[in-house]
DNA sequence: TATGAATGAGACTTCATTCAT
DNA sequence: TATGAATGAAGTCTCATTCAT
């Protein structure tokens, strides 16, 4: 117990570290004082560094997987699921999971990291693209869309409007304007 | 002369770099090994790696920006631009300018790079959400869209479909079905 | 009575891994699992890893001396004694006591344990050239000769020949004639 | 050519400070200060402390075995040659050459380095043993004797004897009497 | 008394930067 | 001007020792 509490204790504080400085740029001991513990504590729960790092990253996914899953299964049509979606993903860049921010640090990221984001995003869309066949068929959308394509309108939109809004001029998740963004979404800008 | 240009050739060598390997993962003995000069002589050129660094990136950023501006100044619809543009966008992504994953690879982004990150997307956000405005004043769009949202639609999209199939499904960017692409944005999924 | 015999046991233990892996190579960890104890009840007994090495050295030293001396004290002609003598040390090393190995694996070597080596060597050395005198007195021997060189020629011969075939060739302690040692040594080459 | 005898003399600081302070007793920082030079310099010229310390074994034994057979291949009887090898031997032990004592410092010894201990002893002792039995078939030496065992007798006593008044007692080479060492050898303790 | 989690000093190694040639 | 050998600051990781339980 107190030993997997300090494990995830750990985990934590070494995301919120490699999140503000990426993997290069963490010391050990930045996680350590972090975490309030010893530098050599941390290698009591990881072996090295790049342990840490990818343990970070998973659990970071995970939880943002199953958040994502959570909001896209809610009752209503994938309009009201759009809005949901858009406001959770805005609310996780202001505020928590460092999981884009991560991947985006380290020199790694060519390599192995790549596959990762990639699953990630490629679950979300196809999590997406699920229901926008299901709304396809249940007549909320046009029949002769590429479901494939309009998940990722939507996804797009929301991390280049929404999510940029947020990170670069400090604005609110609440300030966003979700109807509108669907508005656009489904009725096209033409 | 003679001078300028090999600040470019070492620009561009360390552009190649640190783009394959983050700012943290390059060497300036690789940029000299990439550039077939001497360690020392990088430095006859650039007093640092992080000058060195910010200058490949502003460079690209502005080989970028023209282009884009080149791209979209062309003449036609805006549906005609936003084809141009997406075009122009993937076949970056697959061939040559590493601007996007330079941001992403190095320590300082949480910093300094957040601002640059910003600026260029911004630039390229507000002369696309101009081009909007302007295609409204022509009938081209419909009156009550918000520009700027109409803007982020758009590059949001390219960004999460067509650049993710190039990097991750290694499409070939004239796989890309722009026109369909076109169509969901102007037409709504709805 | 059970404290000292756990003394003892860590004692042996340790004697076992330093034996193995040398001072800088053996972690106090190793130790105490070897004994089947935790890490802290090592420091229980012993106050550092140095005063360890140093307890486990001596007491090896003490059980080999006494154990030489007993060989060497068994009745017989020195020609007996040094067959006795030679099987002993081929068992040895064979074995079980470290202590010529764990004297080759420390950094202190040069400084402290050069000492203990020496006194060790010297001590049975000694033994035999007051048995050579004794043999040389009961017309055993010739009378010209040197007794503490003739001391070394034994020592010297069965560290050479009999401990390597052991350590090296893997020959069993069995397979080696004393006889034709000792024939060679007493009768000379020549 | 300068930066050969570079890494020469990188090879004898290294051999000199390990020789002193055996494998894991020593610190890069001790050998670039013996050496007169930073500490990054050594890696410029040798990956790792290992390779290092591989190298120096290597370079010594090299040395010491050339030596060895240029002495044993000067023109006398056997008895002149184990003079002249034993000579060498002892002023090599007070001198120069920490070959012996390299190979007992270091944890590794129980694995790699025994196999180079064994082939350096093993060539010394396969050329006496050849030189053994050309003295018998000369009638130097009488028919019946073991030569690998008559060539331990030989390198036994010098280790045991002489090399230890050396180390041990600070005696000078010059004070041991060789004659009477070969006489004991050749005529026999009996 | 026995334990093992916590700690931080210290070692190896990397690499940006300097500078003599 | 061009070079690359030299350097040492700084980071990762190990492990002897301590101490609360």
């Amino acid at each position: 117990m107190a030993k997997e509490d300090k494990r995830i204790d750990i985990l934590r504080a070494a995301s919120r570290v490699f999140y503000l400085r990426g993997f290069e740029g963490t010391k050990i001991d930045d996680i350590a004082k972090e975490a309030g513990i010893g530098k050599g504590t941390v290698y009591e729960y990881y072996h090295s560094k790049q342990e840490l790092f990818d343990k970070a990253v998973s659990y970071n996914r995970e939880q943002y997987i199953e958040q994502v899953k959570a909001t896209l299964s809610q009752d209503g049509t994938l309009r009201d699921k759009f809005i949901a979606f858009a406001k959770y993903q805005t609310e996780l860049v202001k505020t928590h999971i460092p999981i884009f921010n991560m991947m985006c640090t380290s020199k790694i990221i060519a390599r192995e990291m790549g596959a990762l984001m990639l699953e990630q995003n490629i679950r979300v869309a196809e999590i997406l693209t699920g229901l926008v066949k299901k709304a396809v068929d249940q007549g909320e959308l046009r029949e002769d869309i590429n479901p494939e394509m309009a998940a990722a309108v939507m996804i797009g939109t929301i991390n280049q409007y929404s999510s940029k809004k947020v990170i670069f001029f400090d604005a609110q998740p609440e300030d966003i304007d979700y109807e509108q963004m669907a508005d656009i979404i489904f009725k096209g800008i033409g």
